[in-house]
This record gives C-alpha cells, structure tokens and sequence, in this order.
DNA sequence: ATAGGGTTAG
C-alpha cells in the first residue's frame, strides 16, 4: 500500500471548503448531455433548404453527441441537396464530425471532393486519423499538406504530435519538437500539452513531460490533466496527487477530466481514502452523475475489492457507456489475481467474459481496451479456446494492429502454455514497445527457451529501446534456466553499470536460482549476504528447493527455519517442512511440526486446481471424492498411476498421517494424498481431444511427487499438459518439464 | 480543431 501524502489530504479538505462557495458554476451533466437532436432535427428538416450554413454545423455537431453516422449522413444529403456544399466552414465541420463519429472513410472522400481547404480542414482530417486509431495516415496527411503549401498551426502541431504518440514514434515528435522551438511556439498551450503526452506516452520519460509542462506559458486544465496522467503512467502516482493539490492552489477550476485522472490514480495506488475525497469533491463540484466520474469511482472500489458497491453502482446507472463495461471487465480481470479462493477467482474471470457477452448483445461494439483486458482475462483463465476467439476478432476489427492488443495477445497464448503461439503474435506486431518486448523474452524465459530469450534481448538493443528492471528479470531468469553463469554475472553488471538499474529483490533471486541450481549453494548463499536488503520467502524458498535437490539438508532445515520465520501461518510452508522431515524420516521433528500445525489450524493446504474447457471452468479439491465425472476421473487416475509406476515412477512424499496415531520414534503408518491437480488434468484428458494440450492451474507450487507423475503421464498418453502454479509455469511433454526440474516444489 | 474515464510485461 502506497502512503499517501499528507500535503495532499490537507490540501484537498482545505480546497473542498473552497469550493462549497462556488459549487453552483458547474453545469449538471443532465443539462449537458441531453438529446434534444431528434426534435431539433425534425423541426429543421422541414424546411432544410432555407437553413442557415451554421445551423448545419450545430446539427452535425450534435451528432456527434449522438455518435450517429447515419444521422451526420442525412445531414451531409441535405447540405448538397441544398448547395451548401460549397461552404468551406460547413465541409469542415463535415470532415470533423464523420471523423469523431469513427466514420473515416465518409471523411476521407469529403476532403477529397473539396476544391478548397484551409488548414483547419487538414487538421480535422489528421484529428480524425489520430482518433480512429490511425496515426500513420495523420502523419501522411501532415506531409501532403505541407507539400500543398498550407501553414500549420498550433493545433495542427499539437494533432501530429499525438499521432507520433499513438505511433511510439519518438523519432518524429522530436523533430516536430524541433520545428516548434524554431518557431518558438514552446510556450503554446495546446503543443506544450501534446509534447508532454509525447514524452509520457511514449518515451516513458517523465523527467522530459515536466520539463516541458513548465515552458508552457498559460497551463490549462488540459495541460495539468496530461502531466497528472503522465505520473501515472510512469510509476509516480503519488506525484501526480501532488500536482493536482498544485493545481487546486492555482486556483484552476477542475473539470470531469482532471478528476477522472486523479480517481485513476487512486485507483493504480489503491488509495481508497484520497479516492473518497476526491469522489467528495466531485459531487460538491457538480459531478455527482457524471458518468465518466461514475465509471472511475466503479474502477475505485473494485480495485479495492468492494464488489457490491461496484455493482450497485453499475445497476444504478440509467445509461452505461463503452467504458463503464471495459472498466467493470478490467476489474474483475485484475482481481483475478489477489482472490482469497478458487471460488472467488474463477467467478471473478468468468464474470468478466459474461459481461464481455452482455456488452455485445447490448448493441455497443468493443474497442481495444475491452479486447486487451479481455484477453487478461482469458490468459489468467487459461481459456485458450475463448482466447483463440477473441483473437479472431482482433483481426476482424483490426485491433490486432493496436501494440498493447497485440501485448495482450502474446502474454495469453504465453500464460495459456502456447509459446509458438505467442511468438508468432510478437512477430507479427508491427509495433514494439518496451513492454512487448519484455512479454516476449519474459515468455521464452518462463518456458526454458534461454537461448532464444536472450537473442531477442539483443535486438531489443539494437532496435535502440531501452530495457527496464523488468525486461532483466526475464533475461536473468533465462540465463540462470539455462546455467549460464557466467552471462548471467555479465547481464547483472550490464544492468547496474550500463543501465543505471538498481538490482531489485527479483534479480537477485534469479542469481541465487542461477546457483542453487547447479549446486553451488555456497555461492548462492554468499550472494544472499551481499544483497541489500533481507531475504524474502521468494530467496528462502528457492535456497531450499536447492538445498532438497542437491542433498544438503543441514543447509536446507536452516532455511527452511527462516523461511518459517517470515510465513509463521502459512500452510504450503508447513507442507514443505513436512515433506522435508518426513524425507529425512526425522519422526521426531514430524511429531512436533504436526502438533504446531494442528494447533495453529493450518493442516489444510489451500490447494485447488481448475480448468477451462469451452466457455466453462471446473474446479477441482485434494482428495476430491465428488469432483465433475468422478467416477471415470478416479478410474482414469488409478490406470495411471499403474502405468506411470510400470516406467518408474514411485511415491514419495505427501504422506498424510492418521490423526490419532502417536508418532516418536517409529515410522508412521502413512496416507496419500492426491493433490488437487492430479483430478484436473485427469478431468482435461477425458474431456480434451488429441492432440491439443491439457492446461490447468493450480494455487500452491506444485509439490514434487505430483510433478513427478504428471511427467510420467505426458509419456504414457503421449499428451502435452501444462500446469500453471503459483510461482511458475510447467509444461510437460514427453517425459520433461519446461521448468528444468527445479523450482521451489513444495 | 487541441484534452478524457477503461488496456499490455515481473
């Protein structure tokens, strides 16, 4: 939890009391959006051939209101029914509004019908590009029309600059940078607001969007709304808080946009209490039914986890809009991830495709922000059918060309175990962006393609974009997949000296798996000593795993011990421990750990599996005496643990002792236990044809014995299985594991 | 005409 600045809390309140004095100035949303088009229209239509060339113009603009091309349309035919069509002013308009309608094409051939434009009919064009998701072809018109020999302004400077945004093209912001300080148009409110968004968006660099926020001479709602979005972007929320507070003291009245971004910010920090206060603000401003704000409050409390006042919310809104059902399935998608159990988290996933269903058929279409939280959810479902699908609607929208779709696209067929998959996605982006780049070494590296991850790394770097600490723990997780020490110490040096990035817990804990897993856990154990800060259970569990393959227990009982100091109430710890013991045939520690267990409660591990078939999730328990087609699953089951044991496998740990049996020194008489997984994958295998894989996920680390039979099955079925734990990714086939047998097993 | 709520990596 982010702490939040005490400035800002203080400001707020005192600016609230500020603003009780003048909460009548802002007009009710109801005033604003109310449609009174049909009648105007109806009126007007009867006698279009006298109207005035503005009356058009106030007809179209309200279709943009309305979002109605067929009604911009009817409008268009009376105005060359009527001969209006050569009124430069009425064609513009024209142009603008087909283009916000989302109807580029009727814009496309207005322009192109006209025997006159000025330059503010070229920058609705390119507006129109930049907005319908085509920024290559605004910059083209840029290029036309400075060949026309039309002079740009200030606002056709700002529209070009954030189709180089949209394009990740930092290269031709600068040089329009470039032009705007030859002609000394830095201080311009509109281009300053849209350099600072070039820089936020798609440089990634704050340190630039402030310094160019402060040569802009006269600051604008606008221009305070960029910077404070640009803190969010960049990591620096509580920044961003700030400047608002900053703003407020300026004494700048803020609008539905600035208070939308400040909730967004709330929402990234999950800083609830700021968030209530600015929600407080905004009904003393007149924003209470604003619908925008109404959607950032909704986003508000379902990243805090208050699902009903969510919905509450959501059913009580007259009307919802696109984003209302994007922010309710990014929601419920992000949620997936912190949810306390199988019930709530499978609920929490196929909630969100329900609503994905409903949005349809609600008449609305979806844009890119619902097709890439969508795909998150597919990806934390393992839903590969659902994810096909919506994949194939990408590319029929032609959202696929969208960089942060086409993101989402590669991390669900890499979380869905399909790395071919997902690589053909990365290549066939036409974008890359430090996060593309980064899923996909991340993904060769979560699934052992060591080689393959670092290569790419490469050409990250000569493609000249520049890794963060994230892209590094996906190349030193590769490096230490693969034993390669030596390249791994390189890259770790490489980070820090080159790149200026401060080693994070995440990197040493690839240095240290880099080590445990050839055995030399005293080096291991050494870097452990020369990090900054203490060991978390992360470090602690993987010197185990370590120290259980290689055979040194001395090593392994101690750190188990601090592992357990750090998770005093964790079952899957007490499992391992247990394990460990019970490996050890050290009876006497098995006793004692079982009585601790017992009165601490913790004797049930919080073990579920699930998984996806078509459009349904099945959930699966340890032990599970009434799971889906029981009877053939514990048929199934039982034929292959036979078949399994035939090539070698044995039974080793998970042993479960009888309740009443008192242990001292004498090995118990002992119990197995079927690990939730086990039915999962059963359950895949009858319902799932050949060839395509089995994928389940499971909420604890798989334990090794399970590891050790899911192997085995992968052989006697000739299947590919893949399970997703808690900590990393497994893919079975033929008899191996892409985790390389190592991995903090329980 | 310029801005916006909801999107992607560990």
């Amino acid at each position: 939890m982010a702490s939040l600045p005490s400035a800002v809390i203080g400001n707020t309140i005192k600016l609230e009391s500020e603003f009780k004095k003048r909460s009548t100035t802002f007009p009710s949303i109801e005033k604003r959006n109310s449609g009174y088009l049909d009648k105007d229209f109806d009126a007007l239509s009867l006698d279009f051939k006298e109207t005035e060339p503005s009356n058009y113009v106030t007809l179209l603009q309200k279709c943009v209101e309305k979002n109605s091309i067929k009604e911009a349309k009817m409008i268009h035919g009376q105005i060359v029914k009527s001969g209006t069509n050569d009124n430069l002013f009425v064609m513009t308009s024209l142009v603008n509004v087909y283009g916000k309608c989302g109807a580029m094409e009727e814009a496309r051939k207005v322009f192109d019908g006209l025997a006159k434009r000025n330059v503010v009919t070229w920058t609705s064009l390119m507006s129109g590009y930049v907005q319908n998701a085509q920024p290559e072809l605004a910059t083209g018109v840029f290029l036309e029309m400075l060949e026309n020999g039309a002079f740009p302004t200030n606002y056709t400077i700002g529209v070009v600059l954030n189709a180089c945004s949209v394009l990740y093209d930092v290269k031709l912001g600068k040089e329009v940078h470039g032009y705007v300080v030859k002609y000394g148009l830095e201080d311009d409110t509109s281009v300053g607001n849209a350099l600072c968004n070039l820089y936020s968006k798609c440089g990634n660099n704050l340190d630039s969007a402030m310094k160019v926020f402060s040569r802009i001479g006269e600051r604008n709602v606008v221009s305070w709304t960029t910077i404070v979005s640009a803190c969010g972007d960049n990591g620096s929320s509580a920044d961003g808080l700030n400047l608002f507070s900053e703003m407020l003291e300026e004494g700048i009245e803020p609008n539905e946009f600035i208070l939308t971004s400040v909730l967004s910010l709330c929402s990234t920090m999950q800083a609830i209490d700021v968030g209530l206060q600015v929600h407080s603000l905004s009904i003393k401003i007149g924003y209470e039914f604003n619908l925008a704000v109404t959607n950032s409050i909704m986003y508000l409390y379902l990243k805090n986890g208050w699902f009903s006042e969510a919905k509450k919310l959501f059913y009580g809104l007259e009307k919802v809009s696109l984003v209302t059902w994007n922010a309710m399935i990014a929601g419920h998608a992000q949620m997936m991830d912190v949810a306390e159990n199988n019930v709530m988290q499978t609920r929490n996933g196929v909630e969100a495709l329900d609503m994905f269903l409903r949005l349809q058929r609600s008449g609305l279409k979806p844009d890119l922000f619902t097709m890439s939280s969508v795909l998150t959810v597919c990806s934390n479902l393992v839903a590969l059918e659902q994810g096909e699908q919506v994949h194939a609607q990408t590319i029929k929208t032609g959202f696929l060309s969208d960089v942060v779709v086409g993101t989402a696209l590669v991390n669900m067929y890499n979380k869905c175990g399909s790395i071919k998959k997902a690589s053909k996605a990365f290549v066939e982006m036409n974008t890359r962006t430090l996060i593309s780049w980064t899923s996909m070494i991340t993904a060769f590296a979560q699934h052992g393609l060591s080689q393959q991850a670092l290569d790419l790394f490469n050409d990250m770097r000569l493609a000249g974009d520049r890794p963060n600490k994230v892209t590094f723990i996906g190349v030193l997780a590769a490096c230490s997949h693969a034993g390669m020490v030596d390249e791994g110490l390189a890259y770790f040096e490489m980070m820090k000296n080159e790149y200026k990035i401060n080693p994070i817990m995440d990197h040493y804990a690839c240095m240290i798996d880099m080590f445990v897993r050839l055995g030399r856990l005293e080096e291991a154990f050494d870097f452990v000593k020369k990090m900054e800060f203490e060991p978390n259970e992360f470090i602690w569990s993987l010197l185990i795993a370590g120290c259980r393959s290689h055979g040194n227990l001395e090593l392994g009982f101690y750190a188990a011990e601090q592992l357990l100091s750090i998770k005093p109430k964790d079952p899957e710890v007490y499992s391992m421990l247990m394990n460990m013991y019970v490996s050890a045939k050290r009876w006497k520690d098995v006793s004692r750990l079982r009585k601790a267990m017992k009165e601490e409660n913790l004797t049930k591990l919080k073990d579920w599996s699930w998984i996806s078939i078509k459009d349904k999730v099945y959930s699966f328990k340890p032990d599970d005496k009434s799971c889906h087609q029981c009877q053939d699953v514990h048929i199934l089951l039982e034929d292959l643990l036979e078949k399994s044991r035939n090539l070698g496998y044995e039974w080793k740990e998970n042993l479960e002792i009888p309740e009443d049996e008192e242990i001292e020194d004498k090995e118990p008489s002992l119990s197995r236990v079927h690990h939730s997984e086990k039915f999962a994958v059963v359950y895949g295998l009858i319902k799932i044809q050949k060839p395509a894989a089995v994928r389940v996920v499971k909420s604890t680390s798989m334990c090794r014995d399970c590891h050790s039979f899911v192997k085995f099955v992968s052989v006697a079925t000739e299947r590919e299985i893949m399970i997703r734990d808690n900590k990393r990714l497994h893919r079975f086939v033929n008899g191996k594991c892409s985790c390389g047998d190592f991995g903090s097993l329980l």
